[in-house]
RNA sequence: CGAUGCGUGGCUCAGUUUGGUAGAGCGCUACGUUCGGGACGUAGAGGUCGCAGGUUCAAAUCCUGUCGCAUCGACCA
Protein backbone atom coordinates (compact mmCIF):
# COMPACT_ATOMS: atom_id res chain seq x y z
CA UNK A 1 0.00 0.00 0.00
CA UNK A 2 1.12 3.28 1.41
CA UNK A 3 2.16 5.44 -1.08
CA UNK A 4 2.49 8.06 1.59
CA UNK A 5 5.23 7.05 3.16
CA UNK A 6 4.36 6.63 6.91
CA UNK A 7 7.51 5.63 9.13
CA UNK A 8 10.87 8.11 8.47
CA UNK A 9 12.99 5.07 10.09
CA UNK A 10 12.52 3.48 6.90
CA UNK A 11 14.70 4.53 3.69
CA UNK A 12 11.81 3.93 0.80
CA UNK A 13 13.18 1.46 -1.91
CA UNK A 14 13.35 3.71 -4.44
CA UNK A 15 15.88 5.43 -2.67
CA UNK A 16 18.36 2.29 -1.56
CA UNK A 17 16.76 -0.90 -1.59
CA UNK A 18 19.76 -2.56 0.41
CA UNK A 19 19.24 0.29 2.86
CA UNK A 20 15.74 -0.25 3.19
CA UNK A 21 15.80 -3.51 3.23
CA UNK A 22 18.18 -3.43 6.33
CA UNK A 23 15.71 -1.19 7.99
CA UNK A 24 12.91 -3.60 7.43
CA UNK A 25 14.43 -6.35 9.09
CA UNK A 26 15.36 -4.33 11.78
CA UNK A 27 12.38 -2.26 12.08
CA UNK A 28 9.85 -5.56 12.00
CA UNK A 29 12.52 -6.92 14.65
CA UNK A 30 13.27 -9.93 12.55
CA UNK A 31 16.75 -10.23 13.80
CA UNK A 32 19.21 -8.68 15.40
CA UNK A 33 23.33 -8.60 14.51
CA UNK A 34 25.95 -10.10 16.67
CA UNK A 35 29.47 -9.91 17.79
CA UNK A 36 29.82 -12.65 15.20
CA UNK A 37 30.09 -11.43 11.02
CA UNK A 38 27.23 -13.24 9.09
CA UNK A 39 25.78 -14.43 12.17
CA UNK A 40 22.83 -13.18 13.65
CA UNK A 41 20.03 -13.84 16.68
CA UNK A 42 16.57 -14.64 14.94
CA UNK A 43 14.23 -12.60 16.91
CA UNK A 44 10.93 -14.14 17.84
CA UNK A 45 9.16 -12.13 15.24
CA UNK A 46 11.62 -13.45 12.81
CA UNK A 47 11.61 -17.16 13.91
CA UNK A 48 7.57 -17.71 14.66
CA UNK A 49 7.50 -16.88 10.61
CA UNK A 50 10.30 -20.03 10.53
CA UNK A 51 8.33 -21.79 12.50
CA UNK A 52 4.89 -21.53 10.35
CA UNK A 53 7.31 -22.19 7.30
CA UNK A 54 8.87 -25.18 8.61
CA UNK A 55 5.78 -26.24 10.03
CA UNK A 56 3.72 -26.27 6.51
CA UNK A 57 6.49 -27.32 4.70
CA UNK A 58 7.51 -30.30 6.68
CA UNK A 59 3.86 -31.35 6.69
CA UNK A 60 3.74 -31.27 2.72
CA UNK A 61 6.96 -33.07 2.70
CA UNK A 62 5.28 -35.65 5.08
CA UNK A 63 2.53 -36.44 2.41
CA UNK A 64 4.92 -37.16 0.26
CA UNK A 65 6.62 -40.11 2.55
CA UNK A 66 9.61 -38.19 4.07
CA UNK A 67 10.97 -39.33 7.78
CA UNK A 68 12.95 -36.88 9.81
CA UNK A 69 16.10 -37.53 10.87
CA UNK A 70 19.01 -35.78 12.29
CA UNK A 71 22.94 -36.26 11.50
CA UNK A 72 25.68 -35.10 13.11
CA UNK A 73 27.21 -31.00 12.88
CA UNK A 74 30.69 -32.71 12.20
CA UNK A 75 32.45 -33.91 9.40
CA UNK A 76 35.33 -35.60 9.37
CA UNK A 77 37.78 -34.06 6.84
CA UNK A 78 38.19 -37.66 5.18
CA UNK A 79 34.71 -38.04 4.73
CA UNK A 80 34.29 -34.89 2.98
CA UNK A 81 36.92 -35.29 0.20
CA UNK A 82 35.85 -37.98 -0.83
CA UNK A 83 33.20 -36.96 -3.46
CA UNK A 84 35.57 -34.85 -5.31
CA UNK A 85 33.65 -32.13 -7.13
CA UNK A 86 31.81 -32.02 -3.83
CA UNK A 87 34.77 -31.00 -2.00
CA UNK A 88 35.94 -28.61 -4.72
CA UNK A 89 33.35 -27.10 -4.32
CA UNK A 90 32.63 -26.51 -0.70
CA UNK A 91 36.03 -26.15 0.64
CA UNK A 92 36.70 -22.55 0.12
CA UNK A 93 34.16 -21.87 2.63
CA UNK A 94 33.96 -24.76 5.48
CA UNK A 95 34.41 -23.52 9.20
CA UNK A 96 37.22 -26.27 10.69
CA UNK A 97 37.38 -27.22 14.18
CA UNK A 98 40.50 -28.22 14.90
CA UNK A 99 40.62 -28.49 18.78
CA UNK A 100 38.76 -30.44 21.36
CA UNK A 101 39.27 -28.67 24.54
CA UNK A 102 42.97 -27.89 24.90
CA UNK A 103 44.55 -31.09 22.58
CA UNK A 104 44.62 -31.01 19.26
CA UNK A 105 42.57 -33.34 16.97
CA UNK A 106 43.90 -36.21 15.11
CA UNK A 107 42.05 -35.32 12.20
CA UNK A 108 40.04 -31.91 11.83
CA UNK A 109 36.10 -31.73 11.51
CA UNK A 110 34.55 -29.57 9.51
CA UNK A 111 31.07 -27.66 10.58
CA UNK A 112 29.10 -29.60 7.92
CA UNK A 113 27.92 -27.12 5.18
CA UNK A 114 25.69 -29.11 3.85
CA UNK A 115 25.23 -33.45 4.84
CA UNK A 116 25.62 -35.32 1.41
CA UNK A 117 28.89 -36.69 2.69
CA UNK A 118 26.70 -37.92 6.05
CA UNK A 119 24.40 -39.24 4.51
CA UNK A 120 26.35 -41.59 2.38
CA UNK A 121 28.33 -42.43 5.20
CA UNK A 122 24.99 -43.54 6.78
CA UNK A 123 23.46 -45.11 4.09
CA UNK A 124 26.17 -47.57 3.18
CA UNK A 125 25.95 -49.60 6.13
CA UNK A 126 21.80 -49.33 6.41
CA UNK A 127 20.73 -50.42 2.78
CA UNK A 128 22.01 -54.00 1.98
CA UNK A 129 19.06 -54.94 -0.18
CA UNK A 130 15.91 -53.58 -2.81
CA UNK A 131 13.83 -53.80 -0.06
CA UNK A 132 15.36 -51.28 1.95
CA UNK A 133 15.34 -48.68 -1.05
CA UNK A 134 13.74 -45.88 -1.54
CA UNK A 135 15.40 -44.04 1.59
CA UNK A 136 13.59 -40.56 1.98
CA UNK A 137 14.84 -38.94 4.71
CA UNK A 138 14.76 -35.03 5.89
CA UNK A 139 16.18 -32.80 8.41
CA UNK A 140 16.27 -29.87 9.76
CA UNK A 141 19.02 -27.77 11.07
CA UNK A 142 21.90 -24.98 10.52
CA UNK A 143 24.36 -25.48 8.28
CA UNK A 144 27.57 -23.14 8.22
CA UNK A 145 29.15 -21.63 4.93
CA UNK A 146 31.98 -18.90 5.73
CA UNK A 147 30.66 -16.48 3.74
CA UNK A 148 32.48 -13.32 2.63
CA UNK A 149 29.58 -10.94 2.44
CA UNK A 150 26.87 -11.78 4.52
CA UNK A 151 23.32 -9.97 4.31
CA UNK A 152 20.75 -10.47 6.89
CA UNK A 153 18.46 -14.06 6.08
CA UNK A 154 19.68 -13.94 2.53
CA UNK A 155 23.34 -14.57 3.18
CA UNK A 156 24.63 -15.85 6.68
CA UNK A 157 27.51 -17.63 7.53
CA UNK A 158 25.35 -19.94 10.35
CA UNK A 159 21.91 -20.50 8.65
CA UNK A 160 18.63 -22.89 9.35
CA UNK A 161 17.43 -25.04 6.43
CA UNK A 162 15.94 -28.27 5.70
CA UNK A 163 18.39 -30.69 3.60
CA UNK A 164 16.40 -33.48 2.47
CA UNK A 165 18.88 -37.08 1.02
CA UNK A 166 16.95 -39.55 -0.62
CA UNK A 167 18.38 -43.15 -2.20
CA UNK A 168 16.51 -45.12 -4.57
CA UNK A 169 17.33 -48.49 -6.97
CA UNK A 170 16.88 -47.13 -10.56
CA UNK A 171 17.71 -43.84 -12.01
CA UNK A 172 14.56 -43.13 -12.92
CA UNK A 173 13.14 -43.16 -9.22
CA UNK A 174 15.57 -40.50 -8.45
CA UNK A 175 14.75 -38.29 -11.14
CA UNK A 176 11.24 -38.60 -10.35
CA UNK A 177 12.02 -37.70 -6.40
CA UNK A 178 13.66 -34.75 -7.66
CA UNK A 179 11.52 -33.35 -9.69
CA UNK A 180 8.51 -33.97 -7.19
CA UNK A 181 10.00 -32.11 -4.86
CA UNK A 182 10.85 -29.12 -6.71
CA UNK A 183 7.36 -29.21 -7.50
CA UNK A 184 6.56 -29.85 -3.38
CA UNK A 185 8.66 -26.51 -2.98
CA UNK A 186 7.40 -24.24 -5.99
CA UNK A 187 3.67 -24.78 -4.83
CA UNK A 188 4.75 -23.94 -1.35
CA UNK A 189 5.96 -20.64 -2.19
CA UNK A 190 2.75 -19.77 -4.73
CA UNK A 191 0.37 -21.05 -2.14
CA UNK A 192 2.24 -20.29 1.21
CA UNK A 193 4.31 -17.74 0.66
CA UNK A 194 2.52 -15.90 -2.43
CA UNK A 195 5.66 -16.11 -4.56
CA UNK A 196 5.04 -17.07 -8.16
CA UNK A 197 8.83 -19.24 -9.43
CA UNK A 198 10.01 -20.14 -12.46
CA UNK A 199 10.71 -23.76 -12.63
CA UNK A 200 13.95 -24.75 -14.87
CA UNK A 201 16.95 -26.23 -14.53
CA UNK A 202 20.40 -25.22 -13.74
CA UNK A 203 23.25 -24.92 -16.66
CA UNK A 204 26.16 -27.01 -16.17
CA UNK A 205 27.87 -23.83 -15.15
CA UNK A 206 25.44 -23.51 -12.52
CA UNK A 207 24.50 -26.53 -11.08
CA UNK A 208 25.75 -28.24 -7.16
CA UNK A 209 29.08 -29.76 -6.65
CA UNK A 210 28.68 -33.28 -7.47
CA UNK A 211 25.07 -33.56 -9.00
CA UNK A 212 23.76 -34.65 -12.53
CA UNK A 213 21.45 -32.31 -12.52
CA UNK A 214 20.19 -29.10 -10.74
CA UNK A 215 16.75 -28.08 -10.53
CA UNK A 216 15.73 -24.21 -9.30
CA UNK A 217 12.84 -22.45 -8.30
CA UNK A 218 13.42 -18.75 -9.22
CA UNK A 219 11.70 -15.78 -7.88
CA UNK A 220 11.88 -12.21 -8.85
CA UNK A 221 12.42 -9.36 -5.96
CA UNK A 222 10.63 -6.32 -5.87
CA UNK A 223 13.98 -4.51 -7.19
CA UNK A 224 13.99 -6.65 -10.40
CA UNK A 225 16.88 -9.03 -8.79
CA UNK A 226 16.32 -12.87 -8.82
CA UNK A 227 16.53 -15.47 -6.21
CA UNK A 228 17.18 -19.00 -5.79
CA UNK A 229 14.59 -19.85 -3.81
CA UNK A 230 15.30 -23.77 -3.28
CA UNK A 231 17.07 -26.21 -5.43
CA UNK A 232 16.58 -30.48 -5.87
CA UNK A 233 19.65 -32.17 -7.36
CA UNK A 234 20.01 -35.34 -9.11
CA UNK A 235 23.11 -36.55 -8.13
CA UNK A 236 22.62 -39.83 -10.49
CA UNK A 237 25.10 -42.54 -8.55
CA UNK A 238 28.20 -40.70 -8.23
CA UNK A 239 28.40 -40.09 -4.72
CA UNK A 240 27.22 -43.73 -4.34
CA UNK A 241 30.30 -44.91 -6.10
CA UNK A 242 32.96 -43.07 -4.42
CA UNK A 243 31.03 -44.04 -0.70
CA UNK A 244 30.40 -47.51 -1.87
CA UNK A 245 26.59 -47.51 -1.36
CA UNK A 246 25.49 -50.81 -3.00
CA UNK A 247 22.03 -53.22 -2.79
CA UNK A 248 21.48 -56.20 -3.83
CA UNK A 249 18.78 -55.83 -6.35
CA UNK A 250 15.67 -58.64 -7.01
CA UNK A 251 18.17 -60.15 -9.46
CA UNK A 252 20.79 -61.03 -6.95
CA UNK A 253 23.70 -58.35 -8.59
CA UNK A 254 24.89 -55.79 -6.29
CA UNK A 255 23.98 -52.08 -8.10
CA UNK A 256 24.77 -48.43 -6.70
CA UNK A 257 21.85 -46.41 -5.13
CA UNK A 258 21.00 -43.22 -6.88
CA UNK A 259 20.54 -40.16 -5.02
CA UNK A 260 18.88 -37.28 -4.56
CA UNK A 261 18.89 -33.89 -2.36
CA UNK A 262 17.07 -30.54 -1.76
CA UNK A 263 16.80 -28.05 0.51
CA UNK A 264 15.78 -24.67 1.38
CA UNK A 265 16.73 -22.35 4.03
CA UNK A 266 16.06 -19.02 5.97
CA UNK A 267 16.59 -17.00 3.20
CA UNK A 268 12.71 -17.93 2.06
CA UNK A 269 12.19 -14.87 4.92
CA UNK A 270 14.10 -12.39 2.57
CA UNK A 271 12.20 -13.35 -0.13
CA UNK A 272 8.88 -12.91 1.54
CA UNK A 273 10.34 -9.25 2.43
CA UNK A 274 11.68 -8.22 -0.78
CA UNK A 275 8.59 -9.08 -2.62
CA UNK A 276 5.86 -7.66 -0.64
CA UNK A 277 7.67 -5.41 1.69
CA UNK A 278 6.66 -1.61 0.88
CA UNK A 279 8.13 1.34 1.86
CA UNK A 280 5.99 0.97 5.23
CA UNK A 281 7.64 -2.21 6.26
CA UNK A 282 6.85 -5.84 5.93
CA UNK A 283 4.33 -7.33 4.60
CA UNK A 284 3.74 -10.90 5.55
CA UNK A 285 1.38 -13.43 3.61
CA UNK A 286 -1.77 -14.16 6.14
CA UNK A 287 -0.58 -17.65 5.72
CA UNK A 288 3.08 -17.34 7.74
CA UNK A 289 1.95 -14.02 9.48
CA UNK A 290 2.28 -15.10 13.40
CA UNK A 291 0.14 -12.13 13.87
CA UNK A 292 -2.49 -12.06 11.17
CA UNK A 293 -4.67 -9.93 12.98
CA UNK A 294 -3.78 -6.98 15.34
CA UNK A 295 -6.36 -5.64 17.48
CA UNK A 296 -6.34 -1.70 18.31
CA UNK A 297 -8.22 -0.41 20.97
CA UNK A 298 -8.79 3.35 20.44
CA UNK A 299 -8.97 5.24 24.39
CA UNK A 300 -8.65 2.13 26.23
CA UNK A 301 -8.50 3.49 29.13
CA UNK A 302 -12.21 4.46 28.57
CA UNK A 303 -14.32 1.70 30.68
CA UNK A 304 -15.62 -1.11 28.72
CA UNK A 305 -13.06 -0.38 25.77
CA UNK A 306 -9.92 -3.07 26.90
CA UNK A 307 -12.38 -5.72 27.70
CA UNK A 308 -14.43 -5.42 23.95
CA UNK A 309 -10.99 -5.96 22.30
CA UNK A 310 -10.30 -8.77 24.47
CA UNK A 311 -13.63 -10.59 24.10
CA UNK A 312 -12.81 -9.44 20.09
CA UNK A 313 -9.02 -11.56 20.48
CA UNK A 314 -11.03 -14.46 22.85
CA UNK A 315 -13.54 -15.17 19.90
CA UNK A 316 -11.40 -14.59 17.19
CA UNK A 317 -8.24 -16.88 18.62
CA UNK A 318 -10.25 -19.68 17.89
CA UNK A 319 -9.54 -19.42 14.01
CA UNK A 320 -6.53 -17.11 13.77
CA UNK A 321 -3.66 -15.85 15.05
CA UNK A 322 -4.67 -12.76 17.19
CA UNK A 323 -3.39 -10.23 19.90
CA UNK A 324 -4.17 -7.12 21.19
CA UNK A 325 -2.16 -4.07 21.35
CA UNK A 326 -3.04 -2.98 24.84
CA UNK A 327 0.31 -0.84 25.35
CA UNK A 328 -0.44 2.38 26.48
CA UNK A 329 1.29 3.87 23.50
CA UNK A 330 -0.74 5.69 21.25
CA UNK A 331 -3.33 4.59 18.90
CA UNK A 332 -0.59 6.37 16.04
CA UNK A 333 1.99 4.65 17.17
CA UNK A 334 0.17 1.18 17.18
CA UNK A 335 -0.81 1.64 13.66
CA UNK A 336 2.90 2.42 12.73
CA UNK A 337 3.68 -0.73 14.60
CA UNK A 338 1.34 -3.15 12.96
CA UNK A 339 2.40 -1.81 9.76
CA UNK A 340 6.42 -2.15 10.11
CA UNK A 341 5.72 -5.70 11.39
CA UNK A 342 3.46 -6.53 8.49
CA UNK A 343 0.25 -8.10 10.27
CA UNK A 344 -2.03 -8.72 7.10
CA UNK A 345 -4.70 -7.21 9.17
CA UNK A 346 -5.59 -4.42 12.28
CA UNK A 347 -8.71 -4.09 14.18
CA UNK A 348 -9.82 -0.61 15.51
CA UNK A 349 -12.22 -0.21 18.61
CA UNK A 350 -13.28 2.18 20.45
CA UNK A 351 -16.38 3.87 22.37
CA UNK A 352 -17.44 4.87 19.41
CA UNK A 353 -17.61 1.79 17.32
CA UNK A 354 -18.84 0.09 20.97
CA UNK A 355 -21.71 2.28 20.71
CA UNK A 356 -22.49 1.47 16.79
CA UNK A 357 -21.68 -2.25 17.33
CA UNK A 358 -18.72 -1.91 14.82
CA UNK A 359 -15.04 -1.59 14.21
CA UNK A 360 -13.05 -0.92 11.39
CA UNK A 361 -10.23 -3.40 9.61
CA UNK A 362 -7.25 -2.13 7.91
CA UNK A 363 -5.86 -4.57 5.25
CA UNK A 364 -2.09 -4.12 5.36
CA UNK A 365 -1.12 -5.28 1.89
CA UNK A 366 -2.82 -2.08 0.43
CA UNK A 367 -4.26 0.13 3.54
CA UNK A 368 -8.09 -0.33 2.51
CA UNK A 369 -10.33 0.74 5.72
CA UNK A 370 -13.55 -1.34 6.07
CA UNK A 371 -16.17 -0.73 8.71
CA UNK A 372 -17.48 -4.02 9.91
CA UNK A 373 -20.54 -4.84 12.29
CA UNK A 374 -18.95 -6.69 15.29
CA UNK A 375 -21.19 -9.90 14.42
CA UNK A 376 -19.56 -10.09 11.77
CA UNK A 377 -16.29 -9.47 12.25
CA UNK A 378 -15.03 -13.07 12.17
CA UNK A 379 -16.67 -14.17 8.85
CA UNK A 380 -15.32 -10.93 7.38
CA UNK A 381 -11.69 -11.68 8.79
CA UNK A 382 -11.74 -14.76 7.32
CA UNK A 383 -12.93 -13.71 3.97
CA UNK A 384 -10.39 -10.63 3.93
CA UNK A 385 -7.22 -12.51 5.08
CA UNK A 386 -8.13 -15.05 1.86
CA UNK A 387 -8.77 -12.03 -0.27
CA UNK A 388 -5.25 -10.94 0.68
CA UNK A 389 -3.47 -14.23 0.34
CA UNK A 390 -4.60 -14.47 -2.91
CA UNK A 391 -4.63 -11.22 -3.97
CA UNK A 392 -0.28 -10.83 -3.13
CA UNK A 393 -0.08 -13.48 -4.91
CA UNK A 394 -1.97 -12.32 -7.78
CA UNK A 395 0.36 -8.52 -7.93
CA UNK A 396 3.87 -10.60 -7.53
CA UNK A 397 3.15 -12.20 -10.07
CA UNK A 398 2.08 -9.48 -11.97
CA UNK A 399 5.02 -7.37 -11.18
CA UNK A 400 7.39 -10.69 -12.57
CA UNK A 401 5.50 -10.46 -15.54
CA UNK A 402 5.84 -6.80 -16.07
CA UNK A 403 9.28 -7.64 -15.38
CA UNK A 404 10.34 -10.13 -17.68
CA UNK A 405 11.48 -9.62 -21.08
CA UNK A 406 13.04 -11.45 -24.25
CA UNK A 407 15.82 -10.92 -26.65
CA UNK A 408 16.85 -11.95 -29.33
CA UNK A 409 19.95 -10.22 -30.34
CA UNK A 410 22.80 -9.04 -28.51
CA UNK A 411 22.17 -5.58 -28.67
CA UNK A 412 18.91 -6.10 -27.42
CA UNK A 413 20.15 -8.09 -24.57
CA UNK A 414 22.43 -5.77 -23.44
CA UNK A 415 19.90 -3.06 -23.91
CA UNK A 416 17.64 -4.78 -21.66
CA UNK A 417 20.13 -4.97 -18.87
CA UNK A 418 21.56 -1.79 -19.10
CA UNK A 419 18.15 -0.07 -19.00
CA UNK A 420 15.64 -2.56 -17.37
CA UNK A 421 16.39 -4.66 -14.30
CA UNK A 422 14.13 -8.39 -14.17
CA UNK A 423 14.10 -11.53 -16.55
CA UNK A 424 15.28 -11.26 -19.62
CA UNK A 425 14.62 -14.58 -21.73
CA UNK A 426 16.99 -15.57 -24.51
CA UNK A 427 18.16 -18.62 -26.18
CA UNK A 428 21.43 -20.01 -25.95
CA UNK A 429 24.07 -22.31 -27.64
CA UNK A 430 24.74 -24.48 -24.22
CA UNK A 431 28.54 -23.57 -24.41
CA UNK A 432 29.74 -21.98 -21.16
CA UNK A 433 32.02 -19.79 -23.02
CA UNK A 434 28.62 -17.38 -23.48
CA UNK A 435 27.60 -17.34 -20.16
CA UNK A 436 31.32 -16.26 -19.23
CA UNK A 437 30.90 -13.83 -21.33
CA UNK A 438 27.25 -12.39 -20.27
CA UNK A 439 28.63 -12.71 -17.15
CA UNK A 440 32.11 -10.91 -17.69
CA UNK A 441 30.39 -7.96 -19.79
CA UNK A 442 26.73 -7.64 -17.81
CA UNK A 443 27.16 -9.37 -14.38
CA UNK A 444 24.11 -11.03 -15.26
CA UNK A 445 24.07 -15.20 -14.69
CA UNK A 446 21.79 -17.48 -15.92
CA UNK A 447 18.79 -18.42 -13.76
CA UNK A 448 17.82 -21.70 -15.04
CA UNK A 449 16.48 -22.96 -18.32
CA UNK A 450 12.62 -23.51 -17.38
CA UNK A 451 10.67 -26.71 -18.29
CA UNK A 452 7.91 -24.69 -20.13
CA UNK A 453 10.69 -23.79 -23.25
CA UNK A 454 9.90 -21.44 -26.00
CA UNK A 455 11.66 -21.27 -29.63
CA UNK A 456 12.54 -16.79 -29.80
CA UNK A 457 14.90 -17.83 -31.63
CA UNK A 458 17.27 -20.32 -33.84
CA UNK A 459 20.79 -18.72 -32.48
CA UNK A 460 22.18 -17.69 -29.49
CA UNK A 461 21.69 -14.72 -28.59
CA UNK A 462 25.77 -14.20 -27.37
CA UNK A 463 27.27 -16.08 -30.23
CA UNK A 464 25.01 -16.60 -33.15
CA UNK A 465 25.54 -20.31 -33.70
CA UNK A 466 22.31 -22.34 -33.26
CA UNK A 467 20.16 -22.47 -30.01
CA UNK A 468 19.65 -25.44 -27.72
CA UNK A 469 17.90 -23.67 -25.04
CA UNK A 470 15.74 -21.06 -23.97
CA UNK A 471 17.27 -19.74 -20.79
CA UNK A 472 16.02 -17.28 -18.36
CA UNK A 473 18.84 -14.63 -17.51
CA UNK A 474 18.87 -11.75 -14.52
CA UNK A 475 21.22 -10.27 -12.08
CA UNK A 476 21.34 -12.42 -8.76
CA UNK A 477 21.17 -12.17 -5.00
C1' C B 1 40.18 -11.51 -0.44
C1' G B 2 39.89 -6.14 -2.58
C1' A B 3 37.50 -1.15 -1.91
C1' U B 4 34.79 2.17 1.29
C1' G B 5 32.71 3.59 5.84
C1' C B 6 31.97 3.12 11.02
C1' G B 7 33.16 1.65 16.46
C1' U B 8 31.26 7.30 22.32
C1' G B 9 24.56 5.32 27.55
C1' G B 10 19.52 0.55 24.71
C1' C B 11 19.30 3.32 19.53
C1' U B 12 20.93 7.42 16.13
C1' C B 13 24.79 10.50 16.41
C1' A B 14 27.76 15.33 17.97
C1' G B 15 32.45 16.11 20.17
C1' U B 16 38.49 14.27 17.23
C1' U B 17 40.87 19.12 12.57
C1' U B 18 43.17 22.84 17.23
C1' G B 19 44.36 17.43 23.80
C1' G B 20 41.81 20.59 29.26
C1' U B 21 35.09 18.57 34.03
C1' A B 22 31.77 13.07 28.53
C1' G B 23 27.10 15.77 25.44
C1' A B 24 22.20 15.87 22.47
C1' G B 25 17.79 13.66 20.52
C1' C B 26 15.08 9.29 20.79
C1' G B 27 14.19 5.18 23.95
C1' C B 28 13.82 3.54 29.31
C1' U B 29 11.54 4.32 34.77
C1' A B 30 7.72 7.01 37.93
C1' C B 31 3.49 10.26 38.21
C1' G B 32 -0.18 13.23 35.72
C1' U B 33 -2.74 14.95 31.38
C1' U B 34 -3.69 12.50 26.51
C1' C B 35 -5.74 8.72 22.71
C1' G B 36 -9.59 7.40 15.19
C1' G B 37 -2.13 7.91 11.85
C1' G B 38 4.47 7.83 15.53
C1' A B 39 0.95 13.21 21.96
C1' C B 40 2.78 16.28 26.11
C1' G B 41 4.53 17.96 31.05
C1' U B 42 7.47 17.14 35.45
C1' A B 43 11.10 14.24 37.89
C1' G B 44 14.80 10.35 37.32
C1' A B 45 18.23 6.20 35.93
C1' G B 46 21.91 5.00 32.54
C1' G B 47 28.68 5.72 29.44
C1' U B 48 35.94 1.65 31.70
C1' C B 49 34.49 6.68 24.49
C1' G B 50 35.96 -1.37 20.61
C1' C B 51 40.76 -3.33 22.73
C1' A B 52 46.23 -2.91 23.75
C1' G B 53 50.48 -0.11 23.89
C1' G B 54 52.84 4.80 23.37
C1' U B 55 53.41 10.46 23.62
C1' U B 56 51.82 14.17 27.45
C1' C B 57 51.13 17.57 33.60
C1' A B 58 46.57 15.93 31.02
C1' A B 59 44.00 11.55 25.62
C1' A B 60 37.23 10.11 23.22
C1' U B 61 40.68 13.59 20.71
C1' C B 62 47.63 12.72 18.73
C1' C B 63 50.87 8.11 17.29
C1' U B 64 51.42 2.63 16.62
C1' G B 65 49.19 -1.92 16.59
C1' U B 66 44.98 -4.89 16.85
C1' C B 67 39.83 -6.59 16.88
C1' G B 68 34.90 -6.10 15.25
C1' C B 69 30.65 -4.58 12.32
C1' A B 70 28.24 -2.57 7.94
C1' U B 71 28.01 -1.46 2.65
C1' C B 72 29.88 -2.43 -2.36
C1' G B 73 32.68 -5.90 -5.67
C1' A B 74 34.81 -11.39 -6.90
C1' C B 75 32.60 -16.58 -4.76
C1' C B 76 28.17 -18.87 -2.77
C1' A B 77 21.34 -21.01 -0.43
Amino acid sequence: MAEKKLVEAITSMEEDFAQWYTDVVKKAELIDYTSVKGCMVIKPAGYAIWELIQKQLDDRFKETGVENVYLPMFIPESLLQKEKDHVEGFAPEVAWVTHGGLQPLQERLCVRPTSETLFCDFYKNDIQSYRDLPKVYNQWCSVVRWEKETRPFLRSREFLWQEGHTAHATAQDAEARTIQMLNVYAKFLEEVLAIPVVKGQKTEKEKFAGAVATYTIEALMHDGKALQSGTSHNFGSGFAEAFGIQFTDKDNTLKYVHQTSWGMTTRLIGAIIMVHGDNSGLVLPPKVAPTQLMIVPIMQKKEGVLDKAYELRDTLKKSFRVKVDDTDKTPGWKFAEAEMRGYPLRLEIGPKDIEAGKCVLCRRDNGEKIEVALDEVEAKVGELLETIQKEMLERARAHREEHTYEATTMEEFENLFNTKSGFVKAMWCEDQACEDLIKEKLSVTSRCMPFEQQNLSDKCVCCGKPAKKMVYWGKAY
